[in-house]
RNA sequence: GGCGUGGUAGCUCAGCUGGUUAGAGCGUCGGAUUCAUAACCCGGAGGUCGGGAGUUCAAGUCUCCCUCACGCCA
């Protein structure tokens, strides 16, 4: 018999700083780690919630040197908006915090040092690509160069995009670096290897019995089969020592103390777990608690959530580090998530096929739960899933507004219309009836304990990870509290059988009360919302749940006759045809503008050849913009009117995101005039305007010298 | 290529250790209703469970082969 913990350790895992975040992350690790953080505080569980970015490694020193920026203003803005977005879709972290910490070095650096002093590793040498110019070895996916394969010219260090195959650097003919376009030469360079084989048979005691020395610590029934199986491949196919050290020049240094550690840092899945424990150091910093009990006490529970890419890192390589440190508890569950599609497709952040969360945020301010409903009802537990907007339209106007949003307006509007507001008194023998129709009569005290049943099937959903069927019970309890309402006809009775409209209206409040609780985990804004509209007292995420509960299986009311609630508002409210269209389109040319990209990069320029001729049809000048306005409903277009000289017209221009109307009046700019007029959003726009576009999405317009008069050719 | 996970109604998904007419939500069709954001409520139609073979008195649920999707590894 396993105990359940105390005190609960919930990590989520670290976004990479080196580009936003969309819909699969939220659905994948982000949402399901704060429904259940938020419902364990619900349920009176000590919780730290954990999360941060992880900012080192090769691909943000790359992407830093393409934009011509340093590594920390990469990591910077990611982490900045990450902080930003995770706060508006209200996950609840006690902390968000960031492997390039000072905390998070030093605990990293430690946890190494442990490591080597223990003799947990082994030190390999091998040969590596070295790029001279650059002076650093080469992460394989920095180096391209002919596959061997189907010869295709650009395949990279470790896959061929072309025909698919995964390569190893050694493989590529013509082998070139991308840091510098140098040929890379071999190089021997040392590293050190975790024994992993050491660590095989507990791993596979713990994994496959959940106990450690024949000492239960958890029940892999409730660990999921693909979690499982992925590990159990892996042990299958007997574990080889891994490198934990990497030639790189952003990172957590290798400790100084150890010889030959100059240049290297720790691998990543060394560094960023690790990540975990410091921002727990951190946080139990700055609120005065023991970050040993999270993480090293017997009473406590660490459980990650993750994508389905992470599952060996967090089951096998990471638990094998903890182990070898030898003070720590193992994780009692990572209950990996699959992943989400977008629209049929796979989300890719290169194909621009991905709904980005911050634009989300940016187009539906005051629909935050709708995407986080949602997200849950997808939610891909146990296979990969998929969103559509077409869906997320369907769920929002038929679930959200039709059914949760309109019982509890229909109730609030029922208990002012009848009581004014006064939740009334009622006769408990009084019969109702009940949910299943005209012919099955009730009492109060017997619905009570069917709304306690629901909400201890939903809290039971949520024990198991499976969020998506306590998302159904919670809309369960409202479908039944409209079937609650039809059955009865308040609004036909009240003349005749006025005790009786009490006992159902009294009723619907108890059950309105229990969802506003209920709904917490999954739609926290609009628990709130409902709080208000109540006039409950706040909501402190501290047992709440467990004493309805307790209230309900008593046969005690939630909110007491006499109590007078709020007026009612609208939770939820439908979404138009035109939005669903509007964010379809942008998906769209969202896609086909990175492939345009890609297709107009400087290295296919060359192979885009035009004449002479070509580039002498476009007519070019000089111009002057009079008039600036926004076109209503796009928020990329200007309106814009210029003067050319010889005469003013109207040009379209997708510049609003980057530029406010009244800035760009008098501004001298370059116009490609003899461009067939089109209309956009019923707009006819007669020619372009010229604007350089930086790589990081800033816009600039190609102006020309001061004081040059208007229609002047430019050639 | 090897391994893992999955392929169930139009759509999104449940179906534990094999056992009565295979479930839910949404959509659809029909009906009823007006307290409510044309929301709600009731009823019907619709799957033989990716394909094939096998084990069994009995298979969506076990075995084998094939196939498709995704992931991990080489």
């Amino acid at each position: 018999m396993i105990r359940p913990p105390e005190r609960y350790t919930i990590t989520a895992a670290l976004p990479y700083a080196n580009g936003p975040l969309h819909i699969g992350h939220l659905a994948g690790a982000y949402l399901p780690a704060d429904v259940y953080a938020r419902f364990l505080r619900l349920m009176g569980k000590d919780v730290a919630f954990i999360c941060g970015s992880d900012e080192h490694g090769a691909a943000i020193t790359v992407k830093a040197k393409k934009e011509g920026l340093q590594p920390q203003d990469i990591i910077d803005k990611y982490h900045h908006l990450f902080e930003e977005t995770f706060a508006k879709m209200n996950i609840s972290f006690d902390i968000y915090h960031r492997t390039s910490s000072p905390i998070h070095h030093e605990t990293a650096k430690e946890f190494f040092k442990t490591l080597y002093d223990n003799g947990e590793f082994e030190a390999i040498e091998s040969e590596q690509y070295f790029d001279e110019v650059a002076g650093q070895f080469l992460a394989d996916r920095y180096i391209i160069g002919t596959c061997p394969k189907c010869g295709h010219e650009e395949a990279y260090g470790d896959q061929c995009e072309n025909c698919g195959s995964t390569l190893s650097p050694i493989e590529l003919i013509k082998p070139k670096s991308t840091l510098s376009g140098e040929t890379p030469v071999m190089r021997k360079t040392t590293h050190w290897f975790l024994k992993l084989d050491k660590h095989e048979k507990w791993l596979r005691e713990w994994l496959e019995t959940g106990a450690l020395d024949g000492i239960g610590l958890h029940n892999v029934d409730e660990w999921k089969n693909h979690v499982l199986g992925q590990c159990k491949s892996w042990l299958d196919g007997g574990l080889q020592p891994r490198a934990m050290t990497r030639d790189l020049d952003w990172g957590v240094d290798v400790p100084s103390e150890i010889e030959g550690s100059e240049g290297k840092k720790l691998y990543v899945w060394m560094d960023a777990p690790i990540g975990y424990i410091s921002a727990t150091r951190q946080w139990a910093e700055d609120n005065g608690k023991n970050w040993k009990d999270y993480w090293q006490d017997k009473k406590s529970g660490i459980i990650h959530f993750i994508g389905k890419d992470n599952i060996v890192f967090h089951c096998i390589i990471f638990p094998a580090i903890l182990k070898a440190h030898g003070d720590y508890k193992l994780p009692i569950n990572v209950p990996a998530n699959q992943f989400m599609n977008l629209e049929g497709r796979k989300i890719s952040t290169s194909k621009g096929w991905a709904v980005w969360v911050h634009e989300y945020i940016q187009d539906f301010p005051d629909q935050i739960d709708v995407l986080r409903y949602v997200m849950i009802k997808n939610m891909p537990e146990q296979k990969d899933s998929e969103f559509t907007w077409r869906g997320f339209q369907d769920a929002n106007n038929n679930e959200l507004v039709g059914n949760f949003a309109n019982f509890v307006n229909r109730v609030l509007v029922l208990v002012h219309k009848y009581y004014k507001g006064k939740v009334p008194k009622v006769d408990e023998d009084v019969e109702i009836v009940g949910s299943d129709g005209a012919l099955m009569p009730s009492f109060i005290d017997s619905e009570l304990m069917e709304l306690f049943d629901k909400v201890y099937e939903l809290s039971n959903c949520i024990w198991e990870y499976d969020f998506r069927g306590a998302l159904q019970w919670l809309m369960n309890i409202s479908s039944w509290g409209n079937q609650l309402l039809q059955s009865n006809e308040p609004w036909k009775i009240q003349k005749e059988e006025p005790e009786k409209v009490k006992v159902v209206m009294n009723l619907c409040v108890q059950i309105v009360a229990a969802l506003s609780i209920a709904c917490r985990p999954f739609l926290p804004e609009t628990s709130e919302k409902m709080q208000k509209m109540l006039n409950l007292k706040e909501i402190k995420d501290h047992r709440e749940l467990v004493n309805i509960q307790n209230k309900l299986a008593a046969g005690r009311y939630l909110v007491k006759a006499g109590h007078v609630v709020g007026e009612p508002i609208h939770l939820f409210s439908r979404i138009p045809d035109e939005v669903i269209d509007a964010q379809i389109l942008k998906l769209k040319s969202a896609t086909s503008a990175m492939t345009d990209k890609k297709e107009n990069s400087p290295q296919d320029a060359e192979n885009n050849m035009i004449q002479f001729d070509d580039f002498t049809k476009m007519d070019i000048r000089t111009a002057t913009i009079t008039k600036a306005e926004r076109v209503p409903k796009a928020d990329k277009l200007l309106k814009l009117e210029v003067d050319l000289g010889y005469e003013t017209r109207t040009i379209v221009s997708g510049i609003a995101e980057h530029f406010e109307p009244d800035s760009v009046v008098g501004k001298k700019v370059s116009v490609l005039v003899n461009l067939q007029p089109r209309k956009i959003r019923g707009v006819e726009s007669k020619g372009m305007i010229l604007m350089a576009d930086s790589n990081n999405g800033t816009l600039g317009f190609v102006s020309p010298p001061e004081g040059w008069e208007n229609g002047q050719a430019i050639r």
